[in-house]
This record gives structure tokens, sequence and C-alpha cells, in this order.
DNA sequence: TCTGGGGTCCTAGGACCC
DNA sequence: TCTGGGGTCCTAGGACCC
């Protein structure tokens, strides 16, 4: 039987969230139907587009650029702060909105949902009806529009969602490839960035179509096993499945911090990366699980990135451990060069705690209390004291900060 | 005051083993 | 006697997504 997958992309999310957000606390405008944008704060070195709204689109302003050149494209731009913990509150209510409709529905990312409507067709004759009335009624019962793909597969349905917008239900089943997919740039399909367009088009290949028709050798030898995925997209293939653990299973966790100024004082790195360290620490316990592999980001004054990684000898949320490592981590490859980002990323995380006694590991600087840890995070979140940071976290700082 | 932050997946190359 | 080749594991970097 063929499958019917919705794809459900709130319309400019953070920008329509926040417009929610200052209607219900009695701010008079609607945000949307000015020039305006959400962007974070220059003086801290945080000032891109994050949302746009549709004036704002139509004057040239780009997501992701800097808000002095959006200021320069719209001069009566209206700006606005991220609400990151209110954005989490509504993502939650629209995911659990859409399973009100089928169980097996998969967060894709903050703002977007695939759901898996294959045998629905009991309670719902007409599936372009169906995605219509959810469309409604998120629009009445939420205040923001979205826009709904209909497909057989998750690639085409991502593809229509993203068709026209705003407020729109779009579908391309199989028979719809060649008519509405085909026409379409290389650019616009999904997981085809700017170096891989770029390459396309020095092939020559710069319609859907065309790629779909490109020789197969020709493909392998530009773009490897990328050539695989390239084909199948242009003809409309996609088997994955709509799978709610899948997005679940989260394979790291990490954090970065763009510095107000760039800065080679050691101290002053350290400092940032003891508190990133407990961030991701306590995020770790929260979703109960354990850390492998401990790395350390690096941007420096050029933009230029880099980055190094370590595996501990047994996994652990044990922020003392983790940071032990983190600094050795930054001692061994941190370049003396100015920073102008950093960050600390855990990985190969995993659910059970493999206890490996260690004949060498058993004194006491390495002793594990990341059970300990996990009961203090319980009473920093009942008392609200988010910055609470261990004595002896402190201790191994100086510690390490005087060998 | 010039270019964010959080992710996933892939690849090339080195170390090591047989 | 002038340097094979398969396999695994690991790391750094890059492409891409929202």
């Amino acid at each position: 039987m063929e499958r019917i997958i919705f794809h459900v992309d709130v319309n400019n999310a953070f920008l329509s969230w926040t417009a929610v957000y200052l209607l219900n606390n009695g701010y008079q405008e609607d945000i949307r139907q000015i020039p305006s944008i959400i962007g974070g704060d220059e003086k801290e070195r945080k000032g891109i587009v994050l949302a746009k709204s549709p004036v704002a689109k139509k004057m040239g302003v780009v997501t992701a650029e800097p808000i002095f050149q959006a200021k320069k494209k719209c001069p009566n731009l209206k700006i606005f702060k991220p609400n990151m913990e209110w954005y989490k509150e509504k993502s939650t209510e629209f995911k659990k909105y859409l399973q009100t409709y089928s169980p097996i529905v998969e967060q894709f990312s903050i703002d977007e949902c695939f759901i898996d409507m294959t045998g629905t067709h009991y309670l719902y004759k007409d599936y372009i009806e169906v995605a219509n009335k959810i469309k409604n009624e998120i629009k009445n019962n939420f205040g923001y529009t979205v826009n709904i793909g209909i497909a057989n597969n998750k690639l085409c349905a991502k593809m229509a969602s993203d068709f026209e917008k705003p407020n729109k239900v779009h579908t391309l089943f199989k028979d719809e490839i060649v008519s509405k997919l085909w026409p379409m740039d290389v650019k616009d399909l999904f997981m085809v960035g700017k170096k891989t367009s770029q390459e396309l088009h020095k092939m020559n290949i710069n319609t859907i179509e065309e790629l779909a028709h490109a020789n197969p050798k020709k493909l392998s030898a530009v773009f490897k096993s990328q050539a695989n995925y390239l084909k199948d997209a242009a003809w409309g293939i996609d088997d994955s499945e709509v799978s709610e653990e899948k997005r679940h299973k989260s394979n790291s966790i990490s954090t970065t911090d763009t510095l107000p100024h760039d800065t080679e004082d050691i101290e002053k790195l350290k400092e940032r990366l003891l508190f990133q360290t407990e961030r991701v620490c306590r995020e770790l316990r929260e979703k109960n699980k354990y850390a492998t592999t401990v790395a350390v980001i690096f941007k420096n004054n050029n933009f230029t990135s880099y980055s190094a990684q370590a595996k501990l000898s047994n996994p652990t949320s044990d922020s003392k451990l983790i940071y032990k490592k983190v600094l050795t981590i930054f001692e061994n490859n941190y370049k003396k060069d100015p920073i102008r980002l950093i960050g600390v990323r855990l990985a190969d995380l995993v659910e059970i705690k493999n206890e490996q006694i260690s004949l060498f590991d058993s004194n006491e600087d390495n002793y594990d209390e990341s059970s300990i840890q996990k009961t203090i995070d319980q009473i920093n979140k009942k008392f609200g004291n988010d910055l609470i940071i261990s004595a002896s976290l402190k201790a191994i700082e100086r510690h390490e900060t005087l060998k």
C-alpha cells in the first residue's frame, strides 16, 4: 500500500511564536505585519537574523545575515530577541496536537514534524481535507500558520511543504514528480547546499530533471556515495520511515559561545569552558545518559575552526571528570590564537553506565560523582539556582591553572 | 558592533593488527 | 631484499540541516 506522509512546517516559526507571545501579553501590533526580525544581540556579537517577517523578506532580508546588513536593506526594521524557552513550549504543544491525528509523529526540528498518516484512511477519507483541517485548527487554536506537504514519502512531503508559503497545503505524489519537482533548481533539493549545487552547475546540471537524467558514473566520480542520494532524490525516491525514536537518540550534546571580544587569555577561556562543561553535563544527567567522548571546539578571529577530542576511560556524566578531560584537551590543542568562539561537545552517549572497574582508576581523583551531582541538579532546579558550580569543580580549575 | 548555535552524517588519513 | 593488503578503530574537518 502506498504510504501517506505529512510534513508540517511552522511558517517563520520564531517570528510567529514571538508575535503570539507579544499579542498574548498586551502588545498591540502584530509583528508579522511589519518589517521585523528575530535577531541576536549585536553588542554580544550574536547579531544575526534568525527569522524575518514577510515584509522584511520582500525588502531583501535573508536568514543568517548580520543585523547591520539587514538594517541597510530595511531601515525601519524592528528587531526582537529570541525566547528559546517559549519556542520550546510552543514546539511541544505543536507536536502534542499533531499526535491527536496519528500516533506516528517524528519531530524533525523545533518547528517541523513528519506524520505517518498511512492507515488512517478509515478515519479520514480525503487527506487534503484533513491537512486543511489541521492547518486551520492550528491557526485558530494557537494563533500561527503552517505549511503542510502531503506525499508518499518524507522527502517529497518535505519538498512539498516548502512550495508556496504561508498557510498552504501542497501535494507531491508520485505522479506529480515530473510536473512539480523536475522543473525546480537543483539547489532547492533537500540536502543540496552551496557546495553541492556549485559542483552540479559545473557539470551543467541545473534542474532536478537534469539531475534525474545525469550520467551515474559521472555523478559518482564527483560525489562518491552522495551520488546515490542525489539520483534517488531527483526521482523522488525515499524509503526512510517516520520514526519517533530516531530523533530522541541524540548522540551528542554541545554548547558553544561566541565571546564578546576575541581573547587569548587562557584563564578566561578555561573559566568559560568550566561553565560550558557544567551546562552540557547537566543536560546529559537530565537525559540519564553518559558520555564516552569529550571535545573542545575553537574558532579564531579569522573564522578558522578547529577541534580536538578524546575518549574517557569510562562513560560518565560527572562534571568533574569531564572537566578534567576538557582541560587536558584544551591545553594540548589551543594554538594560542585570538579566540572568537569556544565550546564543549559530549559525544558517543550511552544509556547505561558501563561500570568498568579499573585498577588504576580506583583512586580518589577519579571517583565518579555523577549520582551526587544528579541530586544537586534537582535541588538547583527546585530553587532556581542555575549557576551554582560545585566547589570541587572550581578546585580543579585552580589546580590545573597552577600546574 | 562585521558573519549564531545545536545538531547529523560522511570522508580521508593515521595507527595498529594479522 | 626495496616495502602487500585487509580490517578496525579513531580523529579532524567539512557539508548540510533548521
